[in-house]
Formats: C-alpha cells, sequence, structure tokens
RNA sequence: AGCGGGGUGGGGUAGCCAGGUUAACCCGCGGGGCUCAUAACCCCGAGAGCCGUGGUUCAAAUCCACGCCCCGCUACCA
C-alpha cells in the first residue's frame, strides 16, 4: 500500500491567516488527508509555522519584544485556531523546532559537501542605524523612472519597473528612514542551473501537475535558471552551517521547505519510531502539496533541485496542487486595507463548517474566484440549510413520527427507489474520481446534487400518502432516504467533519458504520440554520467587511449634485497639481474647490465651463484653502477628463 | 514590457486538456404543485449560443492565429 505525505504550504505567522490563505492550503490538504484515510490510506499530513526573517524581527522590534516571543504567540494561536477549523494535521510544527533547525543545518552541508554550493560577494544596501542589511522591500526612495516618491527597492508600485534599491533617488531604510549605505558582504548560493536539464525532465514527465504549475515552471525553466542566494544578514534564522558564514542565517524560503520533512521526522521521533519516516520520503512514496500559485517555483522547481541535490533518493513531489487566488468581494486580500476575513473573526461569526463549505465550493480551481457576503448566504441557506439540511431533518423526522425512529426494512423496491440508491453509488464513484483528481469544488457540488435527488425522490415518492394506506410500501421509501442519510454523512466527512459527526449521532452510528433495518436512530435536531444578510450586517461590522449596498434614488439625491460654472481659476503657490477654482452654483452661491487638475488642464480651458459638481461635500482644508464641492471626473489609467453638460444648462441645475 | 491564467444566460460557476445529442448546475425571476420537513421541498417556463475576427474540421465554447479586455507573476516581501 502506498504512503501518502500530504503538506500544506506553511503560513508567515507575522499575523494570523485570512480566507485566501487557508483555502490554497491547509483547508484543501485537510480535505485530501481526511479522503485518503477514509480510504484506508496510510496518511501523514504534515504543516507548520513559518517563523524566520526580517518582516517578523521588524515586527517584534516595533512591538518591544524579541522574534522569539512574537513567534511563540503566533504559532500557539494559529495552531488553535487550526484545531478549531478542524485541520486534522498529524504534525503541526514551526520552523524553530529542534528537529527542523538540525535537520536544515545537516541537509545543507550535505549540498555543499556534493558541491552545489558556491560564495559570491555582492554589494547590497546596509542600514547604519538599525545595523542591518535590508531586503529590497526593506528600502524605499524615488523612482529614478516616473519620480514616484515611495518606490520600493525592487520594484515601484506607480510605474511597475522593476528596481535595484542601487538605483533609488533619496533611498532610506523603511524601518528608521536612516539612508542606507552601500556594503559589500559575502554570501552563499544554491548552484540551481545545475539542475536544470532534469527538473526540466520531472515537469515534462509528470502528468499529475496542474496546468499553472507546470506552464509556469517550464517558462522559468525556458528563460533559464539563476543560481539561488541561501544566505542572509539576519539574525533571525538558522544559523548557516558552512564554514565561515558565521554570523549569516538560512534564507527563509530556503529553509521552510524543507520543513515538511523534518515535521515527517519529528512525527515519527515522538513516536519513538526513529526510521519510520523514511517510509513517507523513499521507496515509492507520494506527497501531495498544497499551495497558493505564488508558491510555485518553489516547489515545482527548488524543492525537487534541493532533494536532488542531497543525492539521497528522496521522492520527487508527486504533485503539486496549485490554487488561483480568492478575491473578497472582487479585491485582493489586504491586512493594511482590512480586507477580507481572517480566520480567527470567521470563527467567531459563524460556525466552522459553513465557512468550510463555502470555501471548499468555490476553490479556485481554474480561476480566481471572489468571495462575496452574498455568496456566503447562498452557500449557507440554499445548499447547507435547505437542501442537505432540511433533506436530513424531513428523513429522520418523518421516521420517528411514523416508525418510532427505526429504520424499516428494504421491503420490495420499485423502479424508482433502485434509482435512487443507483444515485447513492453514482454519487460515490463521482466523489472518488474528482478527488482522485483533486478537483474538490466539484467534488463537494457532487455531495450537495445527491441531497437534491433525494429531496426529489421523497416528493415523487410522497411517503406521507402512504404512511396510513401502505405502509408497507412508505417503508420502504424511508429505508432508501435512510441509507441516503448514512452516504450523506460519509460524503460530508471530508469537508464538513462537524456535521458529518453531528450527523452520525444522529443515526446512533459509529463513522462508518452501516445502517440496518430496525436499527434505532435519534430524534433529529436541525444541522443548520438560515443566515441573513442583517446577521452578517451586525456581526462584519466594525468596518472590517464591506457590504455591496443597492444605492436609491434618496441616496443619489444625498450627493446634492448640481451643475455649476468655473468662473475664477488660480494656481495654488507651493502646490504641484492643484487648482483653487471658485465655481458658480446658481442663485448668485459661489463656492470654492481645490482641485488636482493642473497636470491635466491649463486654467483658460477650464474658465467658463460647466461641470457636474458634489455641491454638499464636508469641507476640508487643502494646502490651507477651504474646498467646499468636488468637480465630478472620469480617470482612465492616468487620462482625465471632466463631466460636462451636453448642451447649456443654467449653474445650478439638479442632476436626477 | 515579457510571461502565465482567464473572458460562458441578470449574478456565481462547470464544461475546454482527450472537438460531436436540445450548452450543464446553483442563485435570482415568472407560473404551478405538495404539505412529511427548518416559510422548506418538487415541477414547468423565460433568459446565453460560449469576448471579437479569421482559420482547421463533416462537426468548435472546446484546436490554431491575430486583436480587445480582466487577473496574476517576473523569482533577495513571507
Amino acid at each position: 500500500m502506498a504512503r501518502w505525505l500530504v503538506a500544506s504550504a506553511w503560513p508567515y505567522i507575522n499575523y494570523v491567516p485570512h480566507l485566501g490563505t487557508i483555502i490554497g492550503s491547509v483547508l484543501s490538504g485537510d480535505v485530501m488527508a481526511r479522503y485518503l484515510r477514509s480510504k484506508g490510506e496510510q496518511v501523514l499530513y504534515v504543516s507548520g509555522s513559518d517563523e524566520h526573517g526580517t518582516p517578523i524581527e521588524v515586527e517584534a522590534i516595533k512591538r518591544g519584544i524579541t522574534p522569539r516571543q512574537l513567534t511563540d504567540e503566533n504559532h500557539e494561536k494559529v495552531k488553535k485556531l487550526f484545531e478549531a477549523w478542524k485541520i486534522s494535521f498529524d504534525n503541526y510544527t514551526r520552523t524553530e523546532s529542534p528537529v527542523h533547525v538540525e535537520f536544515v543545518r545537516d541537509f545543507y552541508l550535505k549540498v555543499y559537501r556534493n558541491g552545489y554550493i558556491f560564495t559570491q560577494e555582492e554589494e547590497l544596501p546596509y542600514c547604519p542605524n538599525c545595523r542591518r542589511f535590508l531586503p529590497d522591500r526593506f528600502v524605499q526612495g524615488q523612482c529614478p523612472k516616473c519620480g514616484y516618491p515611495e518606490a520600493f527597492g525592487d520594484q515601484c508600485p506607480s510605474c511597475g519597473s522593476p528596481l535595484d534599491p542601487k538605483d533609488l533617488i533619496n533611498p532610506r531604510c523603511t524601518i528608521c528612514g536612516t539612508t542606507p549605505e552601500i556594503r559589500s558582504t559575502k554570501h552563499w548560493y544554491f548552484d540551481l542551473p545545475r539542475f536544470a536539464e532534469k527538473l526540466k525532465k520531472y515537469v515534462e514527465e509528470n502528468p499529475r501537475l496542474p496546468s499553472n504549475a507546470r506552464n509556469f515552471s517550464l517558462k522559468l525553466l525556458r528563460e533559464g535558471l539563476k543560481p539561488r542566494s541561501l544566505t542572509r544578514d539576519v539574525s533571525w534564522g538558522i544559523p548557516a552551517p558552512f564554514p565561515g558564514a558565521e554570523g549569516k542565517t538560512i534564507y527563509v524560503w530556503m529553509e521552510a521547505v524543507l520543513g515538511y520533512i523534518s515535521a515527517t521526522i519529528e512525527y515519527w521521533r515522538l513516536k519513538g519510531e526513529e526510521e519510520k519516516w523514511r517510509e513517507y520520503w523513499f521507496n515509492g512514496a507520494r506527497s501531495i502539496f498544497f499551495i497558493g500559485k505564488d508558491n510555485i517555483p518553489f516547489h515545482v522547481i527548488i524543492l525537487p533541485a534541493l532533494l536532488m541535490a542531497s543525492e539521497e533518493g528522496y521522492e520527487l513531489p508527486w504533485t503539486v496542487s496549485s490554487t488561483e487566488f480568492l478575491m473578497f468581494e472582487g479585491k485582493k486580500f489586504s491586512k493594511s486595507q482590512r480586507i477580507g476575513v481572517w480566520i480567527d473573526e470567521a470563527l467567531e461569526m459563524f460556525p466552522v463548517d459553513y465557512w468550510r463549505y463555502t470555501l471548499l465550493s468555490i476553490r479556485p480551481e481554474v480561476r480566481d474566484t471572489n468571495f462575496t457576503w452574498e455568496l456566503f448566504l447562498e452557500k449557507v441557506n440554499a445548499d447547507l440549510n435547505d437542501t442537505l439540511g432540511n433533506f436530513i431533518h424531513r428523513t429522520l423526522t418523518f421516521l420517528c413520527r411514523f416508525f418510532d425512529c427505526k429504520v424499516p426494512p428494504e421491503g420490495e423496491l420499485t423502479e424508482a427507489d433502485r434509482q435512487m440508491l443507483r444515485e447513492v453509488e453514482r454519487a460515490k464513484e463521482a466523489y472518488d474520481r474528482l478527488l482522485g483528481e483533486i478537483r474538490i469544488q466539484q467534488a463537494v457540488q457532487t455531495v450537495t446534487e445527491l441531497a437534491r435527488k433525494a429531496n426529489k425522490y421523497f416528493n415523487d415518492r410522497q411517503p406521507w400518502r402512504l404512511a396510513a394506506s401502505n405502509r408497507e410500501e412508505a417503508a420502504t421509501i424511508l429505508h432508501v432516504a435512510s441509507r441516503v442519510v448514512e452516504a450523506l454523512a460519509s460524503l460530508l466527512e471530508a469537508f464538513t467533519p462537524t456535521v458529518a459527526l453531528e450527523i452520525w449521532r444522529m443515526l446512533k452510528l459509529k463513522p462508518g458504520e452501516n445502517l440496518k433495518a430496525g436499527h434505532q436512530v435519534a430524534l433529529p435536531k436541525p444541522l443548520f440554520r438560515k443566515v441573513s444578510l442583517k446577521e452578517v450586517e451586525e456581526k462584519a461590522g466594525g468596518g472590517v467587511k464591506v457590504l455591496e449596498e443597492k444605492v436609491t434614488p434618496e441616496d443619489l439625491a444625498r450627493l446634492g449634485l448640481k451643475v455649476a460654472k468655473i468662473v475664477e481659476v488660480e494656481e495654488v503657490p507651493g502646490a504641484r497639481k492643484l487648482y483653487r477654482i471658485k465655481l458658480d452654483l446658481g442663485g448668485g452661491l459661489i463656492k470654492q474647490t481645490v482641485a488636482g487638475l493642473k497636470t491635466y488642464y491649463r486654467a483658460d480651458e477650464l474658465l467658463g465651463k460647466l461641470v457636474v459638481v458634489v455641491s454638499n461635500m464636508k469641507p476640508v482644508k487643502l494646502m490651507g484653502l477651504d474646498s467646499e464641492v468636488m468637480i465630478l471626473a472620469a480617470e482612465d489609467d492616468g487620462r482625465v477628463a471632466i463631466l460636462t453638460p451636453e448642451r447649456p444648462v443654467k449653474p445650478g441645475s439638479r442632476i436626477l
């Protein structure tokens, strides 16, 4: 029998993960681990907290604690959260684990002795005040290409040009603001290009890789691999084991990917079976990695190359399930802008299986998908509550009301009954086939679809009509319906484990046990409840989530949209983009605005123009000048056009 | 800029790799049925011809080319 290692990407724990992080990694991995276990396979599911590196060090400094204190705290928190999310890890460990540290050092020493590591001097920005070398992201300054003042050392967010920190004008350290200097430092490199041929073969000959992972990796290989730097001048990390590398640590990415192995070792060491981990990494063991698409190079290129470089004969990743991204209400999840839902707040709002079901049913397998509250309501109310929950509840209630909560015997099956039982088998087959291809989204749908068919069956057969007149036939129908409930429990286990357990409990069965005629079930209680938009609004309030509201004519009226005529345009001393503009709003009313139009319009172009304004803006001061209204303009990729009435109307005309 | 992934009824998705019955499913919408069940459930109907153009083919949403649009990546941000 094959041994399976299920692995999910290690969350970087400078903060709690959000919904997008876990659907691609730990939640998907959990489904697969549960599924394979249910098939009787030998499965080990591992992951852990990724806790080294500059961002965590900086976060700790900000909070006045040590990095270790920070990660101790966050690791405990995240670990507990994953338990609450019912993620069935066999080992959720961390990169500070002594087993990991020891393994990484041994591993790289081996790779070093095998001759795949070399050193090189390079020049990097160094902050004399923080006394540290700065990663590119930690240097900010003016972009040499477009002049944007807040460009990062690796890229300008305004014009998109890739940059080198040395090119920035007036560079500064983002931690303390000091001007960095360029210092020379020596670093150790992993000779990745040496594995290009073998990697190409690996990718090309692995038919299981999803197309995004495959194509992206082949593209990287076509473009040519570069040596990967292995070390950093950062104190918070695993000390590099190479001779002469005192004071250097291993770059976080390059050690965290080895965590999959160290977590396996740690698991078996704790069990007292020191050598057993090898069964999960050698001799035909199969590994499945669950990651987001941003992680493809590390799992399809770098990890396999490192395994090759060890020359120990490790099995390479059997497949990598790389999802696209989950968006939140049409936007990227953003910690700084508070866009999204984090896994701690999610559970404070609704039961874990509401989330698991919704996320799994929109798992971004083909393209980016979008989480919206509207969608959440649809999944919970229509799928879970109305379809699944109601079918189970109506069946068990019927059973208790008419048959003393006892499962009746099968009796004589009609074609419709046989058809229903065939649908159960068909659903199980589809479920197996789809999960075998790691198509979780479709597999979830298969289960809901079965419940739908069961509702139809129940309706068509109308057992309530027969309960008095033809008790035997009614009995047969309820026998069949009960078996569907039983099947739903096992099919739901991987997706919504808490609900599955609850169904087993109501059936008074142990998970996986078969239902027999005469078996007594419990009085049912509803598995789900409906969620209202209002409830979401109340719970999700606090500015964390944004609900898309439809606008009424009254809302439009609130803006006080009016036509106004520009009667005066003046430059604002000292401002690069601003004009001070006076507008005639009709009836002798003159209001002033300060608008950023100077780069788009000359003063004489604006003078006399009829424009659309929001007349009841809350006044603000810009460059010390009052701005009371706002001129509406359209923006298209850097070009700006003022809105103006299509034929002349009186200033002050209302806009409807 | 280059590269990768996409553009399918009003909304959300599947189908595309392995071309082929009336383009599937959920929500929503209009009408009807049932009353066992959590105002649930079931049925019927309206609504797209699959971004555009051109090609390959007996046959294309599915393959190819070009164009337009969206998202992401470009690897010392984790």
